[in-house]
DNA sequence: GCACGGATTTACATCGGTGTACTACATCGG
DNA sequence: CCGATGTAGTACACCGATGTAAATCCGTGC
């Protein structure tokens, strides 16, 4: 920035100030200096802008991995939604793990980014102090708990009602469900189970027996395991909710590969609408949480918590959608 | 820090050496700096590092969009090679937009980078020059052209003949390609096309008119839109090479919607083995170009340029490997 | 011709670490 | 007992930008 100053014939500072939209400039010093800045490829180092202002114009995106389309395309969105306030996005992942999830919480990269967008799956209402950090922070995801931090949630509830809901009306009563964690109590898997035996009590059916198989990982792999070990139980069931979609997807394939028509003898739904269930075979009924929306949403709250917002704590419910697709209508 | 080396009772610059690992560092003291740390609980703050040291230990990596799946495993890939490297990533994402793809590489964030992994679209052999930047820099996927640069190579060529090679000794001989950019000499598309057309000759197979269909962004969208594209021009054919696994999954989409019966009356294959591909119905025959070594290849190559390493270029072709599936084999 | 207030520009200290050079003490071989 | 060598720790300048406060311009009004 010095050469750059005296390329131009004038301070360092005013270099800066130009650098930085500072109004009171005479246009005939800017040209100048922009030309000298050009003359000289001059890129501004930020580190040491960032080591003076406190401010790196990068927040964090902590998920569990990229691998699993619905965090790809949460973290496409999030990066679209930070890039309309200059900002950029570093994305941490945590394998859902939870020591990683709680090093990326209490170590945010050392003062190298300016907030935090974090979707824990591991954590529960006893590391709720923990998130009394500094960095400002939104929480994506699932209603932990209230926790003293904003928070952006997809509405599991009414979606996981409004899918159980349209089994229930094609007729489905013996609904398995893949995908749960039996021993937890918080967390998506909980949260979204409960839903389910919720919707069938309202209707008046039974929580069936020997249906709730968990999965894992919430990959295809651990989907397809988890049917395959439920169709070997000799369990009867019409329908299979999958707590999200890549297990209703590893779900389908091993119906397919059991010989199991669907939806004719059993119907298929998930949860997130990533991109894929609209073009599998059959294509899928899930829920949609708009993810675009999500990630608009919470950029917003972050930028404001970054701007020195000391308000109230919000919670934020995003809008939901059902689509009904095959693999519950039957072929168009 | 200074507060720490106040209550250590030691020099700021002694705390420091604590945290770099310093060797010449009595236990005793380091003990005494280690509870200095933990008890006001100091952070260290990067950017004030970096300044000084000019190095951030973080590496770009930018590529097209995460929602694309190929692009979202290499980036799980990549950070994990990062890491083992005590390194971060920093995911940029171009679009395949020429315009931000330069962006990325003319501004590599302001010194916020290290080093920089770079897997270009729509670039070419007019670019060259471009290359030449002062940040280390690996590029990934095809070789666009020999360039003053390390690369770590997709086997294209191999990759696609082997694949092509597998429908032709399957008895197809009506293979249609979805995915071409007819106007680009240079890039992937044109890449696995030629080594299409070039299988053929070596089987004596005229290269057929009307079956090589464009697909846009390769999206399943574009997969789906050719594929009809084809259906409704009436031609012959019993095979798709689709240039990706996503064209291809969509292509099976469109195909199913039609009533063709996938192997049976046509032969689908793709590029890539994404996680999907063993889980669509039919699963996918596909190319797998092992993400996990390009991505630890091409860290390590970085590693290596960031460390000051001046030799000549590489150029470094990962190994591939042939899937073949469902979608080309019939049911089991 | 001069005081005055807004527009422009600048000097200087400072953010928080680290490289360099230097001091101090202990050990050791001759 | 001395200089050489190795281990521990420190002082200080400096990385490259920016906040602050002060200086310099310049057109007005009287």
């Amino acid at each position: 920035m010095r050469d750059v100053a005296r390329e131009a014939g004038v301070s360092p500072k005013t270099v800066s100030n130009v650098m930085n939209g500072y109004p009171y400039i005479r246009e005939a010093t800017r040209v100048k200096v922009l030309a000298a800045i050009d003359a000289l490829g001059y890129r501004m180092n930020f580190s040491a802008r960032n080591l003076k202002s406190g401010r790196t114009g990068v927040i964090g995106l902590a998920v569990p991995e990229l691998s699993n389309p619905y965090f790809a395309e949460l973290a496409d969105a999030a990066i679209a939604a930070a890039g309309e306030h200059g900002l950029t996005v570093m994305i941490e992942t945590t394998g859902a793990d939870r020591e990683r999830e709680l090093t990326a919480l209490t170590r945010p990269r050392g003062h190298l980014v300016d907030g935090l967008l974090y979707s824990p799956l591991g954590l529960g209402p006893e590391d709720v102090d923990l998130l009394r950090t500094e960095t400002p922070m939104v929480l994506l995801g699932e209603r932990i708990f209230h926790g003293p931090v904003d928070h952006v949630m997809i509405d599991n509830v009414a979606g996981t009602k409004a899918v159980v809901r349209h089994l229930l009306d094609q007729g489905r009563r013996r609904i398995a469900v893949i995908g749960i964690r039996p021993r937890e109590g918080v967390g998506t898997a909980a949260i979204r189970y409960g839903a389910y035996t919720e919707t069938l009590a309202e209707y008046g059916v039974e929580v069936p027996e020997g249906l709730a198989v968990s999965g894992g990982k919430w990959h295809r792999s651990s989907g397809a395991d988890a049917m395959a070990e439920l169709l070997a139980t000799g369990e009867r069931f019409d329908a299979v909710f999958a707590l999200n979609d890549t297990l209703a997807l590893g779900a389908i394939r091993a119906l397919a590969a059991h010989g199991v028509r669907i939806p004719d003898d059993v119907a298929v739904a998930g949860f997130d609408n990533i991109d894929e269930a609209s073009y599998s075979s059959p294509t899928l009924t899930t829920v949609d949480p708009d993810r675009v929306q999500i990630a608009r949403t919470a950029v917003e709250l972050l930028v404001q918590r970054m701007a020195g917002d000391d308000s109230e704590h919000h919670e934020i419910v995003a809008p939901y959608e059902l689509h009904t697709r095959e693999s519950t209508l039957g072929a168009n």
